[in-house]
DNA sequence: AAAATGGTTTGATGTATGTCAAAATATATA
DNA sequence: TATATATTTTGACATACATCAAACCATTTT
């Protein structure tokens, strides 16, 4: 963890509104103190955890937001997702109990630390936490199935439609604006993302913005037209 | 399911042994029996689930052989990854309670269900077993991340070459010979998997047996040299 | 405010992989 | 065994994206 970040303790944080949406009862809600859950904050490239550090906890993402990303031996690297708020993170490292991946903040905000074992511990004893986690861990299985997709066998522009509509659907989610935000990565860490190099992410921004879909003032993006965009992805574009 | 695959109590079944490998007391093991799991049979061609089915059961390939695909409005489809003996799939449904993608087997065999809503109950009371479930999880997650980053940032022959060293290596787990195999999928099926066209698959084949390293004859394999093999996918070869 | 730095856009050109097609080979069917 | 069908291989050619390079723009530093 980046030496910067200040701890605090926080038995009544916001956790269980944004981090574990699920129905608990108020003694439920209580035994999540058990957890000795600690608020963190960091600052823009801050790291989580890097590849290879010992697995203790999950996070939280309070508000702020990371890119994870694989290394390979020779350099490369690969990013595997930008994450926002209330989205959890560090799900890979429980397999090994090492991090295969690293998380890296894109910009400042706070993390939920929650430590695992005692996460498993108290999912015992409360099915629906139980089941949060599954679901949560399976939802990312989902989401790195449709990754696979992308990369496997869509084009360019396709790749590029496709982010921009699971951001913008994922900022509706969160009551923000689904067709004007503000990106918080390079068109280089987008292009990693999608296995494209930055010119070409920059090439197909310019094609959605000169076929009137999209307004792009560098990272400022404006949806347009969200059909057309859509239409995008069927190859049609 | 398959019209055809015919069920049959499984109290018995080799289950902890290549299902659940892990450190079961003999009580413990004894209440596997609750989960009142069935030995299924399927042939080639069979569809163990399909995308859109109801999700009830995780299933435990006995032996035989899957591909797993998501598929897209479009008609395109993306091969997610390839099971064998003693692998668990079914994962991807647990976040919507509908199954994601399809498991479609390549070669007859035997699975046994595991009833979910069972299996965590069941793991409630047997921390290992929850652990274990959790592990098989992440798990998956790791494994998709390598795929993105053989996707997003390798090229054909790369691909290709880390492939065959997974494949390799889990022939190897399993007690069978590393350096020769069946290939149990077509080129287009490879190429899928790869995010390549089958003619490109192909060539990288004829490539690596041009330059000695591997022996191809058409789905039978021998890898000459697997030090050589590796070396390919850091882009050297 | 000027200079420096890092990210972005755009153009010209190269290349890895895709596409189309035909032959070769394997596998299934009669 | 002969025939039909599917898969694989190989070649010729097309193309989407990468590479290289320069200009542009935004942000930070001095």
């Amino acid at each position: 963890m980046s030496t910067t970040a200040h701890k605090s303790t926080c038995s009544s944080c916001n956790l269980a509104e944004l981090c574990l949406p699920i129905g608990l009862t108020a003694p439920e809600m209580q035994r999540l103190d058990e957890l000795g859950i600690q608020k963190r904050s960091f600052l823009r490239s801050d790291y989580l955890y890097r590849s290879g550090d010992k697995f203790r906890s999950l996070f939280a993402i309070n508000n702020g937001s990371f890119k994870t990303q694989v290394l390979h031996e020779d350099g490369r690297e690969q990013v595997t997702g930008f994450q926002m708020t209330g989205e959890i993170i560090g799900l890979d490292a429980i397999s090994t109990d090492v991090h295969a991946c690293e998380a890296v903040a894109m910009e400042s905000g706070m993390v939920c630390e929650l430590p695992f074992n005692k996460l498993e511990t108290l999912s015992r004893d409360i099915p629906s936490l139980q089941r949060h986690l599954h679901k949560i861990m399976s939802r990312e299985i989902v989401r790195d199935q449709g990754i696979m997709l992308l990369l496997g066998s869509m084009r360019a522009e396709e790749r590029l439609a496709a982010f921009l509509l699971n951001l913008s659907q994922r900022y509706a989610t969160r009551g923000l604006s689904p067709t004007r935000f503000h990106l918080r990565m390079s068109r280089q860490e987008i292009g990693s993302y999608l296995g494209l190099k930055l010119e070409t992410v920059s090439r197909a921004f310019s094609h959605f913005q000169e076929a009137g879909i999209i307004i792009v003032k560098v990272r400022a993006i404006e949806i347009i037209n969200l059909a057309d965009l859509k239409a995008c992805i069927n190859s049609s574009c």
